[in-house]
DNA sequence: ATGTCTCAGGGACTGAGA
């Protein structure tokens, strides 16, 4: 089972290098953030002639999650809503579905602007959420992935420049412990088999960070226990940030054996 | 290089967000 995340940063504009994307990895599920519009002018008939189920919570502008999968899912979810809380409804940030008993969820995590600001402050209520939201669906669904735009990167390790980037937003203590939080007991797939530095997913359209690999790794698929052992197989298509119009974002792709 | 990309509003460009 291929599982694989995207932040293709509009849907729209992307949907010609997804569709492509997509025959050539043909991921049995593939998570999408920052698709950045509603269902009325999300491309659904294009990815179901791709051969893909599509699940989508979207909203003008910001935001968007998506779940397209060869087979139909089940029990998909928007939001946080078993517990309620506002927090995490008023975004479209977080997507979830079950496929073949594994659980995937797709979240777009908060970018939280500034150190200290509002949107700061909301990203950090909003990783405890997670947290606590993830618990739940753990007891229910033993086999889960984590998998988004994260954006935390968890290490120094993670970080092109952990001087220049030391307690900023993205790369915080505070970030890193409520992101600790949420991966509690759940494995990096990536980093299971990928370990050497300056392995990133993400890299700034200004200037020439791409080419001069200034990036930082916050696109992540984290797994309960019981996927750690299936896991053969974790990369990052970094060939998708070249080219005509890429996303900022690289894919991040998952191979689970059962 | 405060460096780019995407969106909305409005109908050329600006501001917000990332």
């Amino acid at each position: 089972m291929k599982i694989a995340t995207w932040n293709v940063n509009s849907i729209r504009v992307r949907l010609p290098r997804l569709v492509a994307w997509l025959q050539q990895h043909e991921p049995d599920v593939l998570c999408l953030q920052e698709t950045k519009t509603v269902d009325e002018q999300f491309p659904f008939a294009e990815l179901q002639a791709a051969g893909y189920h599509v699940e989508h919570w979207g909203q003008k502008t910001y935001n968007g999650v998506a779940l397209l999968s060869k087979q139909p899912g089940s029990d998909i979810t928007r939001g946080f809503a078993a517990d309620g809380n506002p927090v995490a409804t008023e975004q479209a940030r977080c997507i979830a579905g079950t496929f073949g008993g594994v659980r995937v969820v797709s979240v777009y995590v908060p970018n939280g602007s500034e150190v200290g600001s509002d949107k700061y402050t909301y990203k950090l209520a909003w990783l405890a959420e997670l947290a606590t939201w993830l618990q739940g669906q753990q007891k229910s669904w033993p086999q889960l992935v984590l998998c988004g735009d994260m954006n935390v990167a968890p290490t120094d390790a993670d970080v092109h420049d952990p001087q220049a980037w030391h307690e900023q937003v993205l790369c915080t203590t505070a970030e890193r412990n409520a992101f600790a939080t949420v991966t509690a007991g759940m494995t990096d797939l990536i980093r299971l088999h990928q370990p050497q530095a300056g392995l990133v997913t993400w890299w700034d359209y200004r200037g020439l960070s791409f080419f001069k690999n200034l990036g930082l790794r916050i696109d992540h698929i984290y797994g309960t226990s019981p996927l750690e052992a299936q896991c053969t197989a974790a990369v990052v298509d970094r060939a998708q940030r070249k080219g005509e119009q890429p996303s900022d974002h690289a894919p991040v792709i998952v191979e689970l054996q059962a």
